[in-house]
DNA sequence: CAGCTCCATGATCATTGGCA
DNA sequence: GCAGTGCTCGCATGGAGCTG
DNA sequence: GAGCACTGC
């Protein structure tokens, strides 16, 4: 496909460093402001010409007369008062006043709320603009108006105004009418102004309202349809420049040969010879894709995905023995002591009786166990190292670090994954999470990573059978969960606290483990773990749990990841509303690791319609994916994963949630386009819009 | 995690509105 | 500098997201 | 009804 207009002249760079300078200087130099209005948009965070523009109305007020209303919608009317009176209600707290409007076209009821002076100024004949939300009941017409004001006569029949009104975000100080005024001075002056990167080409075939016009319209529209259109566009660009930007940072990263290794056969069969098992397919899949990774050009960035007991494990070994095999270290970097340690256990068992070198560090190690080593590390000596927070501090030196394994990796900060990779010349990266994230969301919040799925269980393994327990029929539970044992299976509790507290009403684990002991399970041992007690102690109840010598262990979430004890087949959650969908699904992840069949019984008594909702997503499906989108609608993106440390710049016009049409369609356009555009072009845009954010944006 | 700021909501009638 | 007058402007509350 | 500006002392 030919682009038209992908050579950029040196004329059109000037150009564009022109619009710039204009679009990024302070609104107040290039607009006349009024000085009272200064700080309240520093507040809003409108400093410069760009913010303004980019300063989008949160929803928008239909201007409509009475006869063209719709239930539900925030409209605008224009109306004459007939008559106006305050009502009592039974709570004594409310009082209303309701005033009766006529619109030429139809009668409405304004309802207002608290304010029973107003019937003094709601004289008939009086005519007012309104505007909130609207509704219809039992044949009549009502309004709860947000906003109101005195309008002139002659508004009543003119009908020239503005169909739509925009309504900003505010903050205190500046109104609605401040915002529209500013924003309609500088429309036609900096609007043309913004560089648009979108290829003539595209803009075309998609046919999307053009960029300037799409400012204009989506800050005062004409009608809805150019509203929606205008809307479209600059959501459409806004994922775009963001995708081409990622793109973009994904190229300059990219050059790199230092790490290519080459694999044979006969390093594949002899990393392939510590796996007593046969992969699933998935994995053997994924182990291909990370093997192209490392043996081409440029470094690996790789998020692999997959649900609780996927594998992931094996794959990142796998992984790590090819670059051992070809004389590099790797680093695995877990987010807790624990995970740590059977991180540890588990390549032990891999690599039992091999020449491969592993060690620990933890944060509280003695200090001439770290510096022994360090030293060895340093040396090359040490072929993995496995560690928590504590693989990050200074001191750590890598003869020749050639990957990073980062579990949990949404557990780390940005920094720290980029501390890290520090610690080599530019080791490849594998991320892993076990929190899915729906595929659509990851591509894209990863959208400089490669992601690939463990979506595949081993054979064997059964989906763990999840049922929602009634208070009144736990007992009927804990006799299931006592059979269970009998026949040879260790439990979970799980609990929100560790310590009973006064101010929350939950259960806590130190209090219910006595409980356990004494009055449901007498005849079985019952250990307690939870986050404020000290490594080795924790450890050595886990250790007593694995080997059987506990039955039962009474938790908080610290077992929440990456705990493995295959004989685990039950878990109960108690006061599980008060955990989320994310987190519940996690835990789940710890029994069914074995071949038995398993099971999950949520205690607790959901008062929310969302923590309802939470439990039956959890009953309904095993499909971590699934859950993630469940959980994506119900919590919104912004509590998702931790947005913030997954850098994603926010976004003015868009919404990851709302948009993901648009989002996907724009990111494989920037796939089919971005090499084509401009370098410099995209930097400035991203600039422009983003500034800081989207630079500080890295894995 | 705490303190702040912003935004939506709030009461009741009594079983349906309006048109391309 | 202080009290009185008259003017204008005016809901209250809780949940939710953001900043330090 | 509360806060504020303005008045008159």
């Amino acid at each position: 496909m030919g682009l038209s207009r992908q050579g950029v002249t040196p004329r059109d760079l000037r150009l564009t460093l022109a619009a710039m300078q204009e679009l990024l200087q302070p609104i107040s130099d290039a607009l006349a402001v009024s000085r009272r209005l200064l700080e309240p948009l520093a507040r809003l965070k409108l400093l410069r010409v760009i913010d303004l523009l980019n300063h989008f109305p949160r929803g928008y007020s239909q201007r409509a007369s009475v006869k063209d209303l719709k239930a539900g919608m925030h409209a605008s009317i224009v109306a004459r008062v007939i008559s106006a009176s305050n009502k009592a209600t039974k709570k004594r707290r409310l009082k209303l006043t309701e005033a009766l409007l006529d619109d030429g076209s139809g009668l409405i009821k304004a309802v207002f709320f608290n304010q029973p002076w107003l019937v003094s100024r709601l004289v008939p004949d009086t005519v007012l603009r309104l505007s909130g939300l609207v509704d219809y009941n039992y044949g009549e017409w009502s309004i709860k108006p947000a906003h109101w004001e005195f309008a002139d006569k002659s508004e009543l029949t003119s009908s020239q105004a503005a169909p739509l009104i925009a309504e900003y975000p505010l903050v205190e100080g500046i109104g609605n009418d401040d915002l529209t005024g500013l924003v309609a001075l500088a429309l036609p002056r900096f609007a043309p102004l913004v560089p648009d990167l979108l290829p003539d080409e595209l803009s075309r075939r998609l046919r999307l309202m053009p960029q300037a016009e799409a400012y204009a319209q989506a800050h005062a529209p004409a009608d809805s349809k150019r509203l929606q259109a205008a809307l479209l566009s600059l959501k459409y660009r806004e994922f775009f420049l963001l995708q081409v930007g990622l793109r973009l940072r994904r190229r300059s990263e990219a050059a790199d040969e230092t790490l290519m290794i080459s694999v044979d056969d006969d390093l594949r069969q002899r990393a392939r010879r510590y796996f007593p098992f046969e992969m699933t397919g998935a994995q053997k899949r994924v182990c291909r894709e990370i093997e192209t990774d490392l043996t081409h050009a440029g470094r690996m960035h790789r998020l692999l995905q997959g649900d609780v007991g996927s594998g992931k494990t094996a794959v990142a070994l796998y992984a790590s023995l090819l670059m051992v095999g070809s004389g590099f270290q790797c680093a695995w970097l877990a987010p807790t002591e624990v995970l740590a340690r059977q991180h540890l256990a588990s390549l032990t068992r891999y690599l039992a009786g091999t020449r491969v070198k592993i060690g620990l560090l933890l944060g509280g190690m003695p200090k001439a166990a770290r510096s022994g080593l360090l030293g060895e590390l340093e040396a090359g000596r040490l072929h993995i190292v496995i560690g928590t927070h504590a693989l990050l501090e200074d001191d750590v030196k890598f003869a020749r670090l050639g990957l990073c394994v980062i579990d949990e990796q949404h557990k780390f900060g940005v920094n720290q994954r980029a501390q890290i990779r520090r610690k080599g010349p530019r080791p490849h990266l594998l991320a892993m999470s076990a929190t899915p994230i729906p595929r659509t969301l990851s591509m894209t919040l990863y959208g400089g990573l490669d992601v690939s799925i463990l979506d595949e269980l081993p054979p064997g393994r059964m989906p763990v059978r999840t049922e929602w327990v009634h208070r009144s029929r736990e007992q009927a539970a804990y006799e299931k969960i006592r059979r269970e044992i009998a026949a040879g299976g260790r439990a979970y509790f799980i609990y929100p606290l560790v310590n009973e507290s006064e101010n929350v009403e939950a259960r806590s684990a130190i209090e219910f483990a006595e409980r356990l002991k004494n009055e449901h399970f007498p005849e079985f041992r019952v250990g307690l773990v939870h986050g404020q007690m000290s490594g080795e102690q924790k450890e050595e109840v886990m250790a007593r749990f694995r080997a059987g010598e506990i039955e039962i262990l009474a938790a908080t979430v610290v077992v929440e990841v990456g705990v493995d004890v295959p004989e685990a087949n039950v878990m109960v959650i108690e006061n599980a509303e008060r955990f989320g969908l994310a987190q519940l699904h996690q835990l789940r992840g710890r029994v069914g690791r074995g071949q038995r069949q398993s099971f999950l019984y949520l205690f607790g008594d959901p008062r929310t319609e969302d923590a309802i909702k939470r439990l039956n997503a959890l009953c309904a499906t095993n499909d971590g994916f699934k859950i993630a989108e469940e959980d994506l609608k119900m919590r919104g993106f912004g509590d998702f994963a931790g947005t913030r440390q997954s850098g994603v710049p926010k976004l003015h016009a868009g919404d990851f949630e709302k948009d993901l049409d648009a989002l996907i369609q724009a990111r494989k356009d920037a796939a089919l386009f971005g090499a084509a555009i401009s370098e410099e072009k995209t930097r400035d845009c991203l600039e422009l819009h983003f500034g800081r954010e989207f630079r500080l944006m890295d894995v």
